[in-house]
RNA sequence: GCGAGCGUGGUUCAAUGGUAGAACAUCAGCUUCCCAAGCUGAUAACGCGGGUUCGAUUCCCGUCGCUCGCUCCA
């Protein structure tokens, strides 16, 4: 039996949202490229993030930072530091732990340290001294600048965009006359070397992230944590998602990251196998770390001082950062119903919808003339690339009308134009909804308004 | 990276140690065609490489990819 996430996944590869990379080549492991109708959706979940978090507010503003860093910048995060484990492999279980973290639990259980990993039993299933050779699993991507690979060229792809924001703190708040609480947006790809890509589009080594650092004084960023998980909640819902799909997560104390005082994941349920739910943005409370650490380490003075008060302080920062390629997936999940629906043989056939909202849907409207004809396709076709000028217009003349009106349907189109012979005579067209199915007829001088009408904010 | 399972047109299924068959989908034509209609025709697959063999899609090995598990976190 298949699921809904099945049947989604099969949907994005058949109608051209999402194809494997490297797909003539036998494919790269856990990559995807996003075709025609994929990036469509994508850019449109980017835009709606964009204006909802940067471009509606008077407090945020934009950046397009690198997304290769020399090394310092990810010494002074931390992320040096905290990806480059030694891990090692239990040979019986084939349980993985970090081979630092063995031995300090031996020397805490024995009161001394082991003489090496051959003397520390495996915690899960209590194999002695079976153990691989340690090995560094660094989740940066490498790279180096510059035509010889040496260290001194060694960069690394950003594991998140955050770092490149932190780094032009100073440069906004200076160029932007900035003051807290403020925040600065982004959106762009980010690479990290997962043990576990995969479910798809969820978790793939190289991803696109929508974040923003909230820069705010001491004191008032548990307000303010607060007030964004709240906003982003409310943008899933206002874009379609079911509140009861939708849960928070709030971090064990003792699983935080290095960097975050307090973490509350927005989860959807995804209905994956094992666990139904799946992370769509973490909310943290990143606190001054990341200022401090850039301060320490650039020995730039990143403190901001208030020009009423005359105090410094290190601001604050809290980060709403979603997952673009999720969220996507989740969009996808939720908008995905099949209905029954009579067919003109009189029996029923399942009818595929996608319900996106219509600022999400890849195509806003289809102009389907009745049939492919010397008189009609012409009348359709401009109409088509009048209406092409506002919105994604798709043009369809193939097969029947029935067939053209379900294949909208399944890519979520939420408008249909059929130019019949009528509208030869009275210059009218019939716009078909494709949640209800209703059918209207419009002047076709009338239609541009009507549409506008029902796709306010695309 | 390790363990287990799996790889046949776009999708879903067949068959076979003697070079693959169907349905749906797609495309073209006919049909004044409003919810996957009909008729005619067409395109299209054994993941890749090696071995055994007279001959491999089938057996063996390797590789690549997918799924699940190892908690990675957007």
């Amino acid at each position: 039996m298949a699921s809904v996430l099945d049947n989604v996944i099969s949907l994005a590869k058949r109608r051209g949202f999402v194809y494997p990379c490297g797909d003539i080549y036998g494919g790269t492991k856990a990559a995807w490229d996003y075709g025609p109708l994929g990036v469509e959706l994508k850019e449109n979940i980017k835009r709606q993030w964009w204006r909802q978090v940067v471009t509606a507010r008077d407090d945020v503003v934009g950046l397009d930072s690198s997304v290769i860093l020399p090394r310092q910048v990810w010494v002074a995060s931390g992320h040096v530091g905290v990806f480059n484990d030694p891990l090692t492999e239990c040979l019986s279980c084939h349980k993985r732990f970090r081979a630092d973290t063995l031995e300090e639990e031996f020397e805490f259980r024995k009161g001394r340290k082991p003489a090496g990993l051959d003397e520390v039993p495996c915690p899960n299933c209590g194999t002695k001294g079976q153990w691989t050779q340690p090995r560094d699993f660094n989740m940066m991507l490498k790279t180096y600048l510059g035509p010889i690979e040496d260290e001194a060229g060694l960069h690394y792809l950003r594991p998140e965009t955050a770092q490149g924001i932190f780094i032009n703190f100073a440069n906004v708040v200076q160029t932007q006359r900035m003051k807290p609480p403020f925040g600065i947006g982004q959106t762009g790809k980010s690479f990290r070397n997962e043990i576990t890509p995969g479910n798809f589009i969820f978790r793939t080594r190289e991803f696109e992230q929508m974040e923003m650092e909230f820069f705010v004084k001491p004191g008032e960023d548990e307000q303010w944590h607060q007030y964004w998980i709240d906003e982003r909640t409310r943008w899933y819902t206002d874009l379609g998602i079911n509140p009861d799909h939708l849960r928070h997560y709030e971090h064990p104390k003792e699983k935080l990251s290095h960097y975050s005082k307090r973490t509350v994941d927005i989860e959807f349920r995804f209905g994956f196998q094992g666990s139904d739910w799946g992370e769509l943005e973490g909310i943290a409370n990143r606190t001054d770390f990341d200022l401090g650490t850039h301060s320490e380490h650039s020995g730039q003075d990143l403190t901001y001082r208030d020009p009423v008060s005359g105090e410094r302080y290190l601001p604050y920062v809290i980060e709403p950062a979603a997952g673009l390629n999720r969220s996507m997936m989740a969009f996808l999940v939720e908008a995905y119903t099949e209905d029954e629906a009579p067919n003109t043989k009189g029996g029923v056939d399942t009818r595929t919808v996608l319900r996106l909202d219509p600022r999400l849907a890849p195509v806003k409207v289809a102009v389907l003339p009745l049939s492919r004809n010397a008189d009609l396709t012409p009348v359709a076709k401009d109409l088509a690339s009048g209406l092409r000028q506002q919105w994604n217009t798709d043009f369809d003349d193939t097969q029947a009308i029935g067939r053209r009106y379900r294949r909208q349907d399944e890519i979520g189109t939420p408008f249909c134009v059929t130019v019949d012979f009528d509208s030869l005579n009275d210059q009218a067209v019939t716009v078909r909804e494709r949640d209800a199915m209703t059918q209207e007829r419009v002047a076709m001088d009338q239609l541009s308004s009507y549409l506008a009408e029902r796709l306010v904010g695309c």
